[in-house]
RNA sequence: GGGCGAUUAGCUCAGCUGGUUAGAGCACAGUCCUGAUAAGACUGGGGUCUGAAGUUCGAAUCUUCAAUCGCCCA
């Protein structure tokens, strides 16, 4: 390399004709550094706000954000359901609807509790209590914004458009208060009611889990005891069974839980089932004929055979009467319903005697196909206790302690197991004692095994209204559609009754004040309500609607004027997000709120959130909105898949699996995530997360768009192209109206795609434009750009290419809303100034369909077919594409074809570098010189591989071209700098250039070119070409 | 244990109203092109379309069963 030439920067990149239009592109960018300057602009431009307040007065476009919780940080499967979240907005925001998006935040709930409790060190409830709830509670207010900040700056730099000043946040006392007016409304209507159920109980937590909690916590490969348990059957119900030989008879059940034994009140079978009275030495036992094997009796002898129906009605001795043991014992009275079954206590009776039920859900799975029944400790139990009438019996205390005097009184329930057993043993109720491997539910935060218990819990009455849930579900769009009739429909249809109430102390409180006197009970559904009450006292200044200030507030009973006091629940903080709805504004309290119906922000026109929401959010909102209003509160969901980590395993902090945003932010930039997200995987899919996926969207998407862009401002600057100015339409060449007819084709696709809320593929057709915008309009159009002189087929390359990227930055808007931005102000912004300031103000592209060319589409991309094939052929020759031939052949499939490639003979000729199309009709042969042929089918290209003296000639010209090109760029000349060309050679090479002077000087921008040794200073260098010895050497020369 | 979804090249995904020989991108190797390009072109290696059975003239595509993974629920 020459010394003396100084290199200039990079950066200070073009040559200044006159008054250029654009602002100066490198044809590399930083995007991640472009969209901080970008979001600066937006911020002080207030870009967001005025995009929404243009479109104020036209018909609303409403979405409704699923509340986070800012107690935790953000996360990149955040990232992912807020920048779907973003997309439908910004469009519709485009296409002219008012789109306000509001933020929200989920405050309230047992996960910030636990976060307090583990902060202070507390193991139960009774830290709490004597701690102090309104300490505890003010920890939690503070706790629930502890990431807040993160969340923000997350927000704002993945390029999310959602209010984030003016928040609805679940705590605060207007929307607790809407909860109120709401549960006031279904008390109204008689769903609101306390019954008994079995739930699942932490008895740590001191509480019941939501059924997601619960979800979350299951182990599997749990030991526990398998026993097998013997009931004596009473000599009554022997003597119906008939033939037991005088041998006292059992009835054997199984069971993984000894501690619920105390609380059994019935055994269950099968009515269709065999059963078999086997002998052993001086017993009897009865089980299933289908278990005997499993149970290690299969070599005992058989007695009898009976069917369960035969089983049901016999009468067992308890192993343990409650009565004997301090314990109560109640009863399920006829005419409770399913609901509200009714519980009453029953006197004691030492002498008493349980039966034998048939029931639906006894398997011969495993076991003994006789089922302990427990009303008290399983769902199945207690649905059968409720049916059966039967008696109702509870050994355990809420914090899964033994109650009574049994001997083994005052243990935790797993721990009693083992003493159960021995005492069973003892009595003789043993049969066998090993131990299992299951599944079984913990609690998710504390790990203490779960309690399946059946105790009193308030519930909406949401299974009355089922027909209206799954109706309503019908005029939800949903996608991916499967969820619909799939996971959500399911769900719908087995609807079972809301346990929403919580016995914990950060949330909602429940509206619900019972007389100490008379325990009348009533629902307050506001606070002017609650202070109007005879009597009242509470709630003091500043007023806090939690607890403990709530439960101060007492009045006097209507019927008994007793103090009326609040019960002590809280709320299920999945009831407080599915109010959102209305409680965000305050309904119907605030004056404001009470068009929500009219002005079109209820129902919402789209949500979105990930999968688990189905039991979650997507339930909560449809079932609130249900009940009070008989309609779905949202129109379209987008339902995403979870974000893996590269390997397909669920990311988890304990795996330490988890993606961090923030540094896949600073380094691709949001734009490139963003599409990512988009386009990588369908939404409704699992996706593993792929950094390198991102980075491939930089290369393979961004940056060929950016070099289109680069590549038009280069050449546009230094021919002063001004759009504004270039008014006149210029007659459009062919490849124009085929990338124009492309452009409009491709705005009509995004536009279907996002109206039916299929973001990806809208994305993926966006990014086939590009291609073919890069790699065939571009490539092929270089030469038209680059020619010196200006003329009307330049005129028209430019207006085409302004229009294809201002139309993509439009399309990109709401994808890559700082990519888009960027193109737009430099595109738009600098040649008419009167134009929109961002383009996030203006119009979504509509199609003009009159440009759409389906002939001219597909005669290109058979133009493009025939080019790679013929790229192929002479590939196969050896030929280097550098060197021209005469011809290339090719073997069409028909009349038509012929005629559409001939449309285009132009781009094939240069994209193969040959003179000539000669087409292969039957009959005529290809010359003597052709290559063999390349095929797709019946479609054949070949070339004529004679490289004639002229045509070697040209070829060495192409060649010093090409090498003068790659001296002038690695020399650092700027694109439009004039040079005066030295060569020392031959007398063949000599000849070549005086042949194609003009040419080379054209190409290579020389002044002139000298046959002579380049002066000192120039750069130079030397070759060997074709077996000619070359020196070539350049000057820069203005 | 039940429900929903997924399973196609080493990776990420198309194709799935049944129809010649299953595609793309990335990655890998070689060659070429290029004064927009970190890009592109061509060639190549790489697939029992998770498996089995069935329907059919014909199955990646439809049916059934099974496996694995994810989610939801027990």
């Amino acid at each position: 390399m020459a010394a003396g030439i100084s290199r200039p920067r990079r950066t200070g990149l073009f040559f200044i004709r006159g008054q250029r239009m654009f602002k100066p592109v490198g044809s590399k960018a930083n995007f991640a550094q472009m969209e901080e300057a970008t979001l600066a602009f937006w911020r002080e431009k207030n870009v967001f706000k005025r995009s929404v307040e243009k479109r104020r007065g036209s018909p609303r476009f409403s979405f409704y954000e699923g509340p986070p919780t800012a107690n935790g940080r953000p996360g990149i499967h955040h990232v992912i359901s807020r920048v779907f979240k973003d997309v439908m907005p910004r469009y519709k925001s485009m296409q002219g609807y008012f789109a306000p998006r509001i933020a929200g935040w989920d405050t309230h709930g047992l996960p910030v509790e636990l976060e307090v409790e583990k902060q202070l060190g507390f193991t139960n409830k009774t830290d709490i209590e004597r701690y102090g709830i309104a300490r505890f509670n003010a920890k939690c207010r503070e706790s629930v914004f502890k990431y807040l900040k993160e969340w923000d700056a997350l927000t704002e730099r993945i390029g999310f458009w959602v209010d984030l000043e003016h928040p609805y946040i679940t705590m605060n006392n207007t929307y607790i208060e809407s909860g109120w007016w709401i549960l006031k409304q279904l008390w109204d209507k008689g769903l609101i009611y306390q019954g008994y159920r079995v739930t699942p109980h932490c008895p740590r937590c001191g509480t019941s889990l939501s059924s997601h909690e619960v979800a979350q916590g299951y182990k599997d490969d749990t030991p526990d005891p398998s026993v097998y348990i013997k009931f004596r059957v009473t000599g009554e119900s022997e003597e119906k069974l008939g033939n037991c030989g005088g041998r006292p008879t059992f009835l054997l059940a199984w069971t993984t839980t000894p501690w619920t034994l105390p609380g059994n009140t019935a055994l269950a079978v099968s009515a269709d089932a065999d059963y078999a009275v086997v002998e052993l030495a001086d017993e009897n036992l009865i089980l299933a004929c289908a278990r005997l094997e499993k149970t290690g009796l299969g070599e005992a002898r058989v007695i009898s055979t009976v069917k369960g129906t035969d089983l049901a009605g016999l009468g067992y001795n308890p192993l343990y009467n409650p009565h004997e043991f301090g314990v109560e014992r109640r009863r399920f009275q006829t005419g409770g319903t399913q609901s509200s079954p009714v519980l009453k206590i029953e006197p004691p009776d030492l002498s008493l005697t349980y039966r034998v039920i048939a029931g639906s859900f006894v398997t011969m799975e495993d076991g003994t196909g006789i089922v302990h029944v427990a009303p008290a400790f399983g769902e199945a139990d207690f649905d059968a206790g409720r049916t059966e009438g039967l008696d109702f019996v509870q050994p355990v205390d809420l914090g899964g302690k033994m109650t009574g005097t049994y001997s083994f009184a005052g243990k935790f329930v797993k721990s009693a197991d083992k003493e159960i057993i021995t005492d069973l043993k003892t009595k003789g109720n043993l049969f066998k004692a090993e131990t299992v491997h299951h599944t079984y539910p913990f609690c998710w935060r504390c790990g203490t095994p779960l309690l399946y218990y059946a105790k009193k819990s308030w519930y909406i009455k949401t299974s009355m209204h089922k027909d209206r849930l799954v109706a309503g579900n019908e005029q939800i769009n949903w996608y991916p559609e499967h969820i619909k009739e799939g996971r959500f429909g399911d769900w719908l249809a087995n609807n079972v009754d809301w346990a929403f109430s919580r016995e914990r102390y950060w949330g909602t409180p429940l509206p619900v004040w019972q007389c100490e006197t008379c325990g009348e009970q009533e629902c307050i559904g506001g606070l002017e309500e609650l202070r109007a009450k005879p009597g009242f006292t509470g709630l003091n200044d500043p007023l806090d609607l939690h607890r403990p200030y709530v439960d101060e507030a007492i009045f006097n009973c209507s019927k008994c004027g007793g103090p009326m006091k609040r019960a002590s629940e809280v709320i299920d903080c999945w009831f407080d997000s599915g109010a959102m709805p209305i409680a965000q504004w305050h309904y119907p309290f605030d004056p404001e709120s009470r068009g929500i119906f009219e002005d079109g922000r209820f129902p919402a026109d789209y949500i979105c959130e990930a999968v688990d929401q189905t039991r979650g959010w997507f339930y909560s909102l449809h079932a609130i909105s249900t009940l009070l209003f008989d309609r779905p509160a949202y129109r379209n969901v987008i339902c995403l898949g979870h974000i893996l980590d590269g390997q397909g395993e669920k990311m988890s902090k304990s795996r330490g699996n988890i993606v961090e945003p923030l540094p896949v932010l600073q380094k691709y930039g949001a734009d490139a995530l963003r599409w990512y997200l988009f386009t990588a995987a369908p939404p409704g899919n699992a996706r593993r997360f792929s950094e390198q996926l991102v980075s491939e969207v930089t290369r393979q998407f961004m940056l060929i768009l950016w070099n289109v862009y680069s590549f038009f401002i280069t050449y546009a600057n230094i021919d002063n192209y001004n759009p504004a100015a270039d008014r006149a339409r210029q007659q459009p060449s062919e490849l124009d109206r085929w990338i124009l007819a492309e452009l409009n084709q491709l705005v009509k696709e995004v536009t279907a795609d996002l109206d039916g809320y299929n973001i990806t593929d809208a994305g993926r057709a966006i990014e086939r434009f590009v291609d073919f915008l890069s790699n065939w309009y571009v490539r092929r159009s270089r030469r038209r750009f680059w020619k010196s002189e200006s003329d009307t087929d330049k005129l028209a390359a430019y207006q085409t290419l302004y229009q294809c990227l201002v139309n993509l930055s439009k399309l990109l808007a709401p994808f890559m809303p700082f990519l888009a931005e960027e193109l737009y102000r430099n595109l738009v912004l600098t040649a008419y100034p009167d134009a929109p300031e961002s383009v996030h103000f203006c119009d979504f592209p509509k199609a003009d369909e009159s440009l759409i060319d389906e002939k001219l589409s597909a005669d290109i991309r058979l133009a493009m077919k025939v080019s790679s094939l013929g790229r192929a052929a002479r590939a196969q020759t050896g030929i280097k594409v550098r060197q021209p031939l005469d011809a290339a052949v090719v073997r069409v499939r028909s009349e038509a074809e012929k005629t559409g490639l001939r449309r285009s003979e132009d781009q094939v000729l240069e994209e193969l570098n040959v003179k000539s199309l000669v087409f292969l009709t039957p009959g005529t042969v290809a010359g003597p010189t052709v290559s063999v042929f390349c095929e797709d089918g019946e479609l054949g290209v070949a070339v004529d591989t004679h490289v004639s003296p002229e045509l070697a000639r040209e070829g060495l010209t192409r060649e010093i071209v090409h090498r003068l090109q790659t001296m002038r760029k690695t020399s650092g000349f700027e694109i439009a700098d004039y040079i005066e060309t030295y060569f020392v050679s031959d007398d063949y090479v000599k000849e070549v250039f005086a042949g194609f002077a003009d040419y080379i000087k054209h190409e290579t921008l020389s002044r002139e070119i000298y046959a002579q040794a380049p002066p000192e200073g120039a750069f130079k260098e030397q070759f060997k070409l074709e077996g000619h010895e070359l020196t070539l050497g350049m000057l820069k020369k203005p």
